[in-house]
DNA sequence: GCCATTATAAACTGATCGGTCTATAATGCA
DNA sequence: TGCATTATAGACCGATCAGTTTATAATGGC
């Protein structure tokens, strides 16, 4: 019919990337991706290869976007606070339209393993750079090495627990008081 | 052809839950489940409903045994001892079969929220009971009650967190070194 | 006013999905 | 021997999947 507006490959990709966050690879559907942003059938395979394709990219987006996330923490507040800020991030605010996404790379990583080896080591890759990004905060704040790689390894398994919790039906309190406790240990064994 | 084997209702729903328990739902095709169930089409929709409802059996049934294993671990441990156990289940053997499975309930929950909220929340409602089991391993222990639910909910996180674990490449050895930093850390809290 | 570009809607392809149905083969029992 | 039961293989159904193609409409530059 019209033209109504031109055609914004970026924009088209971050909601494909909502979408995909929201409900996963294999039940996001052609129609569905079109739909949500807002292009037609042609348009989406000039832009982009296939769906696959279209995958990969908006997950090393949704890891840059979780690495601004935590970086940009890092930069006005102690490391120790920019952690916990981090793992608290989903569960601050109610009307978040996304708290209830959990985080793309934990998603993928559970969905596609056994079925697309290839993806979910992909987003298993992304977890890991942030895992290390963990423990530069960990040394920042005065652990030792060692301690902090053992520190960062656990937070990374609370940040899965806490990421497969909020795509449950626990009440946001509950998980910071989670927060609150893991952070109650640990402050407890340094001290 | 022949007829083989007698048709064995059981054998044939575990078969199906080891599928679905490493492949998920969506990406296990009717293909897949009957060849991994050594039955017919005639035989599968003769025996249940439809591939869903097979699921849902399959769901409970991985739930009934999911409690079965910490029961059995309660039975000739102390309770602190079988909870560590049971946490510990996927990473002390590494020629498990099943080790990089996960859980299925955690698997579920991931897979089908937003999809099939239905099936998410069941899955859901499984861990919360599995979490009730948990609370009274603690209280079991020693903890006073508020502690015990605390304690409880941070371990369920934990759990969730590891069986995310479980399907990455997270190696064996690490998993172990996770679960005994969240230990001393519950231990030298408590001491 | 014309034309190349860029978008569109929608038809189409072949494969696969879950689910039903039919014709047949093997069995236990009478 | 014959028959009801239980299983099989595989054809078949309509729906949906990802991906391609086509004919058309809107636009900017000339």
């Amino acid at each position: 019919m019209a033209r109504p507006i031109e055609f914004d490959t970026q924009a088209a990709r971050e909601s494909a990337m909502v979408l995909f966050w929201r409900k996963g690879y294999l039940a996001s559907s052609l129609p569905d991706l079109l739909e949500e942003m807002g292009i037609s059938r042609g348009s989406f395979y000039l832009a982009f290869r296939d769906k696959r394709s279209l995958f990969v990219e908006c997950l090393d987006l949704f890891a840059e976007r979780t690495h601004e996330m935590l970086a940009r923490g890092r930069a006005r507040l102690a490391p120790l606070d920019a952690l916990r800020r981090f793992l608290e991030r989903n569960f601050l605010r109610a009307d978040d339209r996304h708290s209830s996404n959990g985080c793309m790379l934990v998603n993928t990583v559970i969905e596609l393993a056994g079925v697309d080896d290839a993806l979910s080591a992909r987003a298993s890759a992304h977890l890991h750079s942030l895992q290390a990004e963990f423990e530069a905060c960990l040394l920042e704040s005065g652990f030792p090495k060692a301690r902090s790689a053992e520190l960062a390894a656990f937070l990374m398994t609370l940040n899965e627990g806490l990421r497969v919790s909020s795509r449950r039906n626990v009440p946001r309190r509950q998980q910071l008081e989670r927060i609150d406790t893991a952070f109650r240990l640990i402050g407890s064994a340094a001290a």
